[in-house]
DNA sequence: GTGGCAGCTCGTACCACAAATGGAG
DNA sequence: TTCTCCATTTGTGGTACGAGCTGCC
């Protein structure tokens, strides 16, 4: 793909940008400001039209996904894709199948994509590019959660795609719940901290945590995938739903659920039933408030919540018994199935149990 | 465009038994 | 109040199997 050279500092020298940012001429552009003719970046966006209250209305759109050089006019649903008009009569005219392919036209966004931190502000131009391409996706993932408020309580100008208010809510439910839910788990690291021991000691089990490593970026990436689905499934519905939606994220995300150690949930003295990760306890606890106003920073904080979270998200499993697997995976089996223990094997315990200890078992007649 | 088939992926039930749990005495 | 006994419940991993999806004819 041809690279346009639109600015002479020569920043985007090296890079596979389409098209890079008007002001910085160091990141590849996102939006197209249409009031200043501009292709603009997530940082300069955010801190252009963020300069003034008349540049804050100004109407932009997000860069063709397929050409990146050119602002997107149609919204692709089945590639779920933002297209210019180019490239969408390019790829809606390859075939029939591609025809059939729902759009919707792309209203102008008043108002900034992007709420920058004030650490994205003064390090912006000096983090590297495939960095900043990386903080370019979380950037526009976490401005996505966060266009999708105003609706809620002002006239909706989102494009209708996406009933902000709707999916909003449902990122203060996650953040309501993460905040309790990382309540708990502070608590639980105190309370193992403050007894030393994960587990209550009776001389056998002991709870190990699998810490494992490698992130399982496919499985998270599913279920990163499934989650949006879900917001779409939610926000296609007229009326708001909360059980079709969290439904679904139960059904995803408690699969691999952390458990938490059962003599944990014993010992700490204030009752708690600490649901699965990622699931939202709706039905039990006190009711949720939801927070009608937002300010920028309440909003900037919540993402920053998310990301948080979203970095450290644990998909493996938890042992809570390493005797119990140390002693599963020595156990006989037929086709994977545990299996009764031959009477020679149980021979061979008893006089290992006899060498052991140095008595034998003493017949009862 | 529709139906049938093969191949693939994914989730879950199944098994035995030691350990954990809780009630009764 | 504390301890012991005993019945019940829980948790553990590898494999088979069914459901769902995709691609091809």
């Amino acid at each position: 793909m041809m690279k346009e050279e639109i600015c002479d500092a020569g920043g985007d020298v090296g890079n596979n940008w389409a098209r890079v940012c008007d002001t910085c001429c160091s990141a590849p552009c996102t939006v197209y400001c249409r009031a200043d003719s501009a292709y603009l970046c997530a940082g300069c966006d955010a801190r252009v039209h963020a300069a003034n209250r008349v540049a804050s209305r100004h109407e932009h759109v997000r860069v063709c996904e397929a050409c990146e050089s050119a602002p997107a006019a149609f919204l692709c649903k089945a590639d779920a894709a933002s297209l210019c008009t180019a490239c969408d009569a390019d790829i809606h005219s390859a075939n029939s199948l591609a025809r059939r392919h729902q759009r919707v036209p792309i209203p102008p966004i008043p108002g900034c994509l992007y709420v920058p931190s004030a650490a994205e502000t003064e390090d912006s131009f000096m983090v590297t590019e495939i960095d900043e391409t990386i903080a370019e996706e979380e950037e526009e993932e976490a401005a996505s959660w966060l266009l999708l408020n105003p609706g809620k309580n002002s006239t909706n100008q989102n494009t209708g795609f996406l009933f902000g208010g709707e999916v909003d809510e449902y990122l203060d439910l996650l953040e309501y719940n993460s905040s309790v839910e990382n309540q708990f788990t502070d608590q639980y690291n105190q309370l193992q901290q403050h007894y030393g021991a994960p587990h209550k000691s009776y001389g056998g089990d002991s709870v190990v945590p699998i810490q494992s490593t490698d992130a399982k970026d496919h499985l998270q990436q599913k279920q990163h995938q499934s989650f949006q689905f879900d917001l779409d499934y939610d926000s296609s519905k007229t009326a708001y739903s909360y059980n079709g939606s969290i439904s679904h994220s139960i059904s995803v995300s408690s699969v691999d659920g952390e458990v938490v150690p059962e003599s944990t949930m014993s010992d700490i003295p204030t009752p708690h039933t600490r649901p699965f990760k990622g699931t939202i306890d709706l039905f039990s606890g006190p009711p949720i408030q939801m927070p009608s106003q937002l300010t920028p920073m309440d909003r900037e904080a919540r993402v920053l919540r998310y990301r948080e979270k979203k970095k450290t998200r644990k998909f493996e499993k938890t042992i809570r018994y390493a005797s119990r697997k140390a002693y599963a995976e020595t156990r006989p089996r037929i086709k994977g199935r545990f299996a009764k223990r031959s009477d020679a094997e149980v021979e061979v315990d008893q006089m290992s149990l006899m060498r052991e200890t140095g008595y034998g078992i003493v017949p009862s007649f």
